[in-house]
DNA sequence: AAACAAACCTGTGCGC
DNA sequence: TGCGCACAGGTTTGTT
């Protein structure tokens, strides 16, 4: 479910809320979210923690803590993070839960336990997650090289939306903003990546740009089944803008001609306009 | 090397 | 109303 913007959103309520907070009587039910380590490493990694500050790469949010720890969180189809009032009812599927020290609630919720959540000694973060060291290039935290792209598209032979959802190329994008992305960027998303040319691809990272920045201020994309939301419980804005995603068979609102087609690419479904992108 | 398939899970929406 | 099936924002692993 969450992609980077949506992530993004998770972090900065995060650093609003949880920054400087400690976290107490850490409770994990499912040991399944414990899966990389154990449920005892999470409770005793994150009580009487301070967070410090809070990373995110791609769609890996990362909590410094003041006892040498980092929390790992991956959100994957799912989960969520929310901070709740003491008094709030807790939710279904709220398998790793701490209280916080001003009384309020840090739950980390996720019916398919697809996410998970880590705690490590700094030193061993990447040897416990070595896909942090594969992920590529994060468009927000580190920004995209056209260039550096462009060789990357051309040096293999591969769709374009297969590179995109590649977290090793580009760190962050997911089925939404890929789909999202190509149709900005005016290219089919089944293209050949070694048939693009350079202004290709400068075209493709700006379209990327504008689509994040443009999700991240809009809170990411709640779909109809309401699963993402920020860390209050609220709802994103996005999904109002989706110019192809989830439109199948209507009609596109760019070029007002094509109507939208839903093919397959990777196992995900792939939707764009045959009129506009090319 | 790239494409494809299945796996990990639960919930929901749709057609009948 | 109820049932069964298809499908879902991600990633990994194994097979053609």
């Amino acid at each position: 479910m969450p992609e980077l913007p949506e992530v993004e959103t998770v972090r900065r309520g995060l650093t609003r809320e949880l920054v400087g907070r400690r976290f107490e009587s850490v409770r994990v039910g499912r040991e399944r979210v414990a899966r990389r380590t154990s449920r005892d490493l999470i409770e005793l990694g994150l009580e009487h923690a301070t967070v410090l500050s809070i990373d995110r790469r791609g769609k890996y949010l990362l909590l410094r803590l003041d006892n040498d720890c980092t929390a790992m969180i991956h959100l994957r189809m799912s989960g969520q993070v929310l901070i709740q009032q003491a008094a709030d009812a807790e939710r279904a599927h709220s398998h790793v839960v701490a209280e916080l020290d001003d009384g309020r609630r840090f739950a980390f919720v996720d019916p398919r336990t697809f996410g998970e959540v880590v705690v490590v000694q700094n030193a061993e973060l990447h040897s416990v997650c070595p896909e942090l060291l594969r992920l590529g290039p994060d468009p927000i935290v580190d920004g995209l090289d056209a260039m550096d792209l462009w060789a990357t598209f051309s040096r293999r032979r591969r769709r374009l939306k297969s590179m995109l959802l590649d977290q090793s190329v580009i760190a962050g994008l997911g089925n939404i903003y890929a789909d999202e992305v190509c149709h900005r960027a005016r290219l089919r998303p089944d293209r050949a990546s070694d048939s693009l040319n350079a202004r290709h691809v400068i075209r493709l990272v700006d379209s990327i740009d504008e689509v994040l920045v443009a999700a991240i201020e809009r809170g990411g994309s709640t779909l109809g089944d309401g699963q993402y939301v920020a860390i209050d419980g609220m709802s994103g804005d996005f999904q109002n803008e989706h110019r192809v995603y989830g439109r199948t068979k209507q009609r596109c609102d760019s070029c007002r001609r094509g109507i939208i087609r839903r093919i397959i690419i990777d196992q995900r479904g792939t939707h764009f306009c045959p009129v506009c992108q090319r």
